[in-house]
RNA sequence: CGGGGUGUAGCGUAGCCCGGUAUCGCGCCACAUUUGGGAUGUGGAGGUCGUAGGUUCGAAUCCUGCCACCCCGACCA
């Protein structure tokens, strides 16, 4: 009896992580630091993305950046400060991020004759540097140079790159100080083809979010009061997360010549008419790995989308002698080539130092979507013991034909996994036609609520107000039906979709 | 940035009220027995008690500043 308290006691503490309905947000964050995707760094509000989260992040880049470049995007890098005074020369995007910059005053350090090193009061700089929070101006004044005629649009960039936002409140990938990201920045002749391009990549966006990550997105645009400092019209993906929370995972802005003016950037049309450029900006970041932990992960520990899995699949041997191994080990060795030659990552777990119980936990905890077990009984019959992640089913399958097997069972398991965030979304989006009904789906459902606003910036606040719900978008594809704004009874055309995020 | 909480070995903690140099579990190292769902036994290593000051003969413990993290607000990808 003792033994067996001790037992269970030391599960809990070993590796065992707090359930999602105990506390979501520390499953969240058990489950960032206990699969060695990310921790917390010495520097306040800044994380270390450690090799495994890293590799699925790698993932997520390689995928983007070919449908980048399949939309005709290339990428370039811009100087990681900004000086102060490009910034202050678009007035609502100042506005929107003043209060977030980090900023460079000096540019030397020295011995105060103590042994201390101090900033050298005397290395101040003339212009302070801010670091960048994103890209926008210090592009923008570039392309000033690149741009005379329209035979030089469309300038089609992309930048990998990372940005600071001084983040009062943080958390693991969702809201960092510093994250990484893409920043799309393109110029356009005519506003129709900007607006066109803003749209294009939106629905890029959708299809990572859906076909990659396996994360069902709303396309929608955002209303005036969530629109980027500095944009027209803010397009944007919002994912919704296990706990019934939205998380907004890409936008896309349509600039119109707002930064073209700001920064002087005008070309002579085919007409010899001289006009400003018009402008697009774009980017995900980091916080789409929130997204993915969030969306998919259960109490054992993280599900992954087999085709962002650092390891696919895994083979864990269990034998009873080295002889044992090495008979093992012949035919998982074979099924490793098989497998790295159809592209799939495989690993090979040959430790002897853990046992096969130990691995199991460890890789349903990292997510690997397929686990291949075998032993002396499996090499007797010629079987294998094949689990998934994302059921946590076993059964036994010949090994014969076993590769193709294993590459059928990820297809499947990527779909699976969109399957069931897609109907929970589906299931999560409620209408309310009342502010009561409204205000009881968001305390006891949570989800998306689709209602009726009367289309003013004052009521969108007054609601977030009271409830903590926001306006995430109004859907492309919404419907137009008559009705009245929940709150106030003025009329309206449209339902749109609120709810509390991230 | 405001309110609340926490900080003791790699991780989780006891001790703090009532001052006397730190407890337990996991993990780690060695050896043996084990290996189809987080092994067991024996032996061993590991700590400037977040940090800087102060009070005291003596501080993990009392006082003050600072830092970090967590929760709740305001702000945001």
């Amino acid at each position: 009896m003792l033994k067996l308290r001790k037992k269970t006691l030391k599960i809990i503490m070993s590796k065992g992580i707090t359930s999602r309905n105990e506390d979501y947000s520390q499953w969240y964050n058990e489950l960032v630091t206990k699969a060695d995707l990310a921790e917390h760094s010495s520097v306040r509000g800044c994380m270390v993305i450690k090799p495994y989260g890293y590799s699925i992040w790698e993932k997520m880049q390689a995928a983007l950046d070919k449908m980048f470049k399949d939309t005709g995007h290339t990428n370039a890098y811009f100087p990681l400060f900004i000086p102060k005074s490009f910034f202050s020369k678009e007035a609502s995007h100042v506005e929107g991020f003043a209060t977030e910059c980090a900023v460079v005053t000096h540019y030397r350090l020295k011995n105060d004759g103590s042994g201390n090193i101090i900033v050298d009061e005397e290395a101040k700089l003339e212009e302070e540097l801010i670091v960048r929070p994103t890209s926008e101006t210090i592009i923008w004044n570039t392309y000033r140079g690149w741009i005379q005629s329209y035979r030089d649009l469309p300038i089609l960039v992309n930048q990998w790159a990372n940005v600071v936002r001084w983040e009062m409140r943080t958390r693991l990938f969702l809201r960092t100080a510093e994250f990484l990201w893409q920043e799309g920045h393109t110029a356009h002749a005519t506003s129709e083809e900007a607006i066109e391009e803003a749209e294009k990549m939106l629905h890029v966006y959708a299809d990572f979010a859906e076909n990659w990550l396996a994360v069902p997105v709303v396309r929608g645009v955002k209303t005036p009061n969530e629109r980027f400092a500095g944009a027209i019209e803010t397009y944007c993906i919002e994912a919704l997360m296990q706990d019934g929370k939205a998380l907004q995972a890409g936008t896309s802005h349509f600039l119109g010549q707002n930064f073209a003016k700001a920064f002087d950037v005008k070309f002579t049309s085919k007409e010899g008419k001289l006009d400003h450029v018009w402008a697009t900006s774009w980017g995900v970041s980091t916080r789409l790995m929130g997204a993915l932990i969030m969306a998919h992960s259960d109490d054992q520990g993280l599900v992954l989308p087999p085709k962002l899995a650092p390891i696919q699949v895994v083979i864990v041997p269990i034998y009873k002698s080295a002889e044992e191994l090495n008979r093992i080990s012949e035919v998982a060795d074979a099924l490793v080539k098989e497998l790295k030659a159809m592209d799939i990552s495989v690993k090979f777990d040959d430790r002897d130092t853990q046992r096969p119980g130990f691995k199991f936990a460890e890789y349903e905890l990292k997510g690997v979507p397929v686990r291949v077990a075998m032993g002396a009984r499996d090499l007797e019959n010629g079987t294998a013991e094949i689990a998934r992640r994302d059921t946590r089913e076993k059964q036994t399958v010949n090994q014969e034909g076993l590769a193709s097997y294993i590459e059928n069972l990820l297809g499947e398991i990527q779909e699976n996994i969109y399957q069931k965030a897609l109907k929970f979304r589906n299931d999560s989006i409620t209408k309310a036609d009342t502010y009561e009904d409204f205000k009881k789906i968001l305390d006891e459902k949570g989800g998306f609520v689709s209602a009726h606003w009367d289309g003013t910036p004052e009521t969108e606040q007054r609601i977030k107000e009271e409830t903590k719900a926001t306006i995430r978008c109004i859907p492309l594809d919404n419907a137009l039906e008559d009705g009245v704004c929940i709150l106030t009874g003025q009329p309206s055309k449209q339902r749109v979709l609120f709810a509390r995020a991230y």
